[in-house]
DNA sequence: GGTTGGCAGTCGGTACACTCGACTGCCAGC
DNA sequence: GCTGGCAGTCGAGTGTACCGACTGCCAACC
């Protein structure tokens, strides 16, 4: 075993037990537990190496070393295998399956699921982002009068997402004009997508054309506004995990962000053509993740890239089972989306 | 003066000026900003009594006191006046009118909306209660062919929200029989609740009120098994407040908690037709909620009472403030669910 | 050149003693 | 019943000493 391949086997030995133990690792630790035949003065020299070439670094002069995000990402592209199921034990692999058989929600409750069972399976916080709206064809409108003056438009989508707006009208509005704007609407859009802007529609009933414009309108617009549907699971993880943040506070942003949404769409969606990806710390750019790695694997359906899933936590997370964990259930997930 | 309602006035006090501070309070403080015109010897006298009684406690014999779980009671019993809407700054009600003018969503996203709302303008976490899915009628039925063997069934129901389940059906399935089993759907659930337990449906297509018998099925569990809908807002701010926890876990524990839903959903029913109430730490049984406070209001919708709004924050929170807010709030909320 | 054992040096963590300051409790006097 | 004063208690902060766990370096060895 040649200098340089030893050293890939010390960092690895340290990430591995650092993953497990949190603390930083002696030269000793590695000595004794990675099977080099090596002493740990060698071992000290390849720290010191490794630590000059930025993959280690020392919280403090009398202590063992810690990875830095360069050494997770060393230790993720050489011995991570994103193939590989081995990473899911058993009782976990039987979690995902039984889950998939036993789905069948709606898109969103779907969706929302899966979040929760990549959280329960890797005992981090998971993300789910649902396919985008805009891409959609409309299957089905309905105008329904709850109440005089209101009016709740609803849109089905051919993923099986359904689009809801609330519209204020004119309380004379009969019912029977309700129906000739539904039928207005659903000529416009049924088999269309939400993105076609609306268009005067001339008909018999002027107040009826008007609701139809109206509803078109709204629905329109929050397609165009809002992101694509992110779903997390398992937040409360990040408060467990406090300890891997720099200070209370950074979790408690952390979670603020994950509500906000917007931004984890945007990281998510420029990953997402990578393939299973990991990011790490520092990586992506938006500081309140500084501390965090995400894990994320595209799902397809028919062969499209849909939307991904994706587990969030520590820099110090197991990647061989988050990656194991993303890659089975992305692959579930789209095979169920697309039957 | 006499001495009770001196004590009373000391209990204020101290109670105040923990809830700004989250320091224990001293009898010179008291004696100080009180404005009693008594010494710190006088007070300090009180506080002895005030302990024997059990509305205070000493983290350690060299420390002031806090208030116990019966001083919170206490104070809120005697000083908080829940119609008053002077706990509220100008800026918060101008966000709550604001919010209430530009609300047009439907029924769950307004209701999302609104535990964000309740959450931005109190700094706890809010949680909002729905509407009791089994009371609200149902207005409209879809059943959509998403795709071959696969159809989603809708239920519109009378208080805006959207009831769905998905479908998987013989893949033979015209969408002329799927049109059929809308009607025959339509016919027994329209004007009805989904209460209403399916029932054979003989007419001329079996295939058909085959699909009817099992989309009917399927949304009466949901509607049976669902417990009423909860919206969390907020959360990350458990996060932000976990000096007031015993244990860094315990914060996890709770956001877990209204994660699940189930635990909190009954907790704020069994409290619902208290009107607005106050409960403090311990009084709740829930173990996790032991360092919690949780200030409800119930709205009505057209004098029925459909819901509730709360805050949820450490039991040394602002409770005029928070009373303030969910006071307003539901009344809002309520008067918009009403027209 | 690479590897090794040994040894000095560095630093965090803990234990202990001490002081300071902030309270309370109590009591005698008003 | 209230008050001022005083003793007592305890937490928090500080300085010191010490132990233990590392690393870094070096001379020797293969």
């Amino acid at each position: 075993m040649d200098v340089d391949e030893r050293r890939g086997e010390v960092l690895r030995a340290i990430v591995e037990e650092h993953i497990q133990t949190a603390q930083p690792v002696s030269s000793q630790a590695v000595a004794r537990s990675a099977g080099l035949g090596v002493s740990s003065a060698t071992v000290r020299n390849d720290m010191t190496a490794l630590e000059r070439d930025g993959y280690l670094t020392q919280p403090h002069t009398s202590a063992g070393r810690i990875p830095t995000d360069r050494g997770y990402r060393y230790f993720v592209d050489r011995f991570a295998d994103p193939t590989a199921v081995r990473g899911l034990h058993g009782e976990q692999q039987r979690a995902v399956s039984e889950f998939f058989r036993g789905a069948h929600a709606a898109l969103e409750d779907l969706l929302h699921e899966t979040s929760g069972l990549l959280a329960r399976i890797t005992r981090h916080a998971a993300v789910v982002v649902g396919p985008p709206t805009e891409s959609a064809r409309v299957r089905r409108v309905d105008l329904v009068l709850l109440q005089p003056g209101q009016v709740l438009a609803i849109a089905v989508l051919s993923n099986g997402a359904v689009e809801r707006e609330m519209l204020t009208v004119d309380p004379d509005l009969s019912s029977e004009q309700v129906a000739t704007a539904e039928q207005a609407l659903a000529a416009a859009l049924v088999d269309a997508t939400l993105q076609v802007p609306p268009a005067p529609r001339p008909s018999g009933d002027p107040a009826a054309d008007g609701l139809a414009g109206t509803a078109h309108l709204a629905l329109h617009r929050r397609a165009e506004a809002s992101h694509d549907p992110l779903y997390v699971g398992g937040a409360s993880r990040i408060a467990a995990e406090q300890e891997a943040f720099a200070t209370a506070r950074s979790a408690a942003t952390l979670l603020e962000l994950l509500e906000q949404q917007v931004v984890v769409v945007s990281l998510v969606r420029d990953l997402l053509d990578q393939g299973v990806s990991v990011s790490i710390g520092s990586e992506h750019r938006i500081d309140e993740l500084r501390d965090c790695s995400l894990v994320l694997a595209p799902y397809t359906i028919e062969g499209e890239v849909a939307g991904t899933v994706g587990v969030l936590g520590p820099t110090r997370m197991d990647y061989q089972q988050a990656l194991a964990a993303v890659a089975t259930v992305s692959a579930q997930l789209g095979n169920l989306l697309s039957r």
